[in-house]
DNA sequence: CAGTATCCTGTCCGATACTG
DNA sequence: CAGTATCGGACAGGATACTG
């Protein structure tokens, strides 16, 4: 995905990550993958999108280290995508995605849940400090300048200029 | 962003979710507002993006109800632009965001950082299961279809169909 | 300062047709 | 089955100019 990742990208940890899923389709096929998905045609059926976007789209998601095509058969050669390692470190963000609609929804009204494979149970995911369990949400929790930041991001991070946090 | 709400987005948490932090600009305006910027100014100054698409994602995310616009003086009236509970409910994803991007860099190479306040202390947020406090990387939560599940839903959930998880 | 209006280019994306 | 090729409409988004 180097292709479309813009100069700031090197700056911002936002930005980058929104490189990666930032696209409306790659959040579904990764959901596919997760679900165990490796074929072009689940994906087609399952996601709905055009033959040729899911052709652009797995691209880039092989070309950003994401997935691998890998033969599954010889006679026809036919391949199958797989997660690498790097890609299935996105796992937490699909998660959080869809469990921040969730927590909007009465329990009834949810489509589609994440549970505990061996006991059934309904995850309701939440991101925290691992150190302490605070939720991340807890307001003593801010952004700040790390120690690569840039000029650009001093000038937004620096104790002189940033309005709030 | 009802806007371009797609159809399947009633069924898919994960659309729906997207349709509301899926673009790139929208996480940075986001990023802004949890950092205490209100203003049009601010935003273009930080962000670098023209005005007229400034206009429009602001005006999506006030329709969207993720933030308002309150006039902060008259004469000539002036408005801010304030995140709304709503709006910040959307927090623990940015921050799943950039964690997932600092977890791949060397600590003295994060440009932004997530820290306590108070202590000055850098957090490495993470998604977890709150009852146990396994991390939801653990392969045996698994997503599976919810109540509200639709035939769509189900003939990719039910126990027949689905080859993984 | 806080936008609006207009032009222009590039890209997203579905539709359709074709291939080994 | 697993794509590739091409077309065309819609929209993203930068640049520029204008407004109270």
């Amino acid at each position: 995905m180097a292709a479309h990742i813009r100069p700031e990208d090197r700056e911002c940890p936002l930005s980058t990550a929104m490189s990666y899923v930032g696209e409306w389709w790659t959040m579904l096929i990764l959901h596919d993958c997760f679900d165990g998905y490796t074929r072009f045609d689940q994906f087609e059926a399952n996601i709905g999108l055009s033959s040729s976007m899911l052709t652009a789209r797995l691209k880039t998601l092989v070309n950003s280290g994401v997935l691998v095509k890998q033969p599954y058969q010889e006679r026809p050669v036919r391949y199958e995508y797989l997660l690498t390692d790097f890609g299935r470190s996105l796992r937490p963000i699909l998660v959080t995605l869809a469990a921040w609609r969730n927590a909007q929804l009465a329990p009834g009204d949810r489509s589609m849940i994440l549970v505990d494979a061996e006991t059934g149970r309904e995850i309701e995911p939440v991101v925290v400090d691992p150190v302490t369990g605070t939720p991340a949400s807890d307001p003593r929790f801010v952004f700040t300048a790390g120690p690569a930041a840039g000029d650009q991001m001093l000038s937004r991070y620096g104790k002189d200029s940033a309005p709030g946090t």
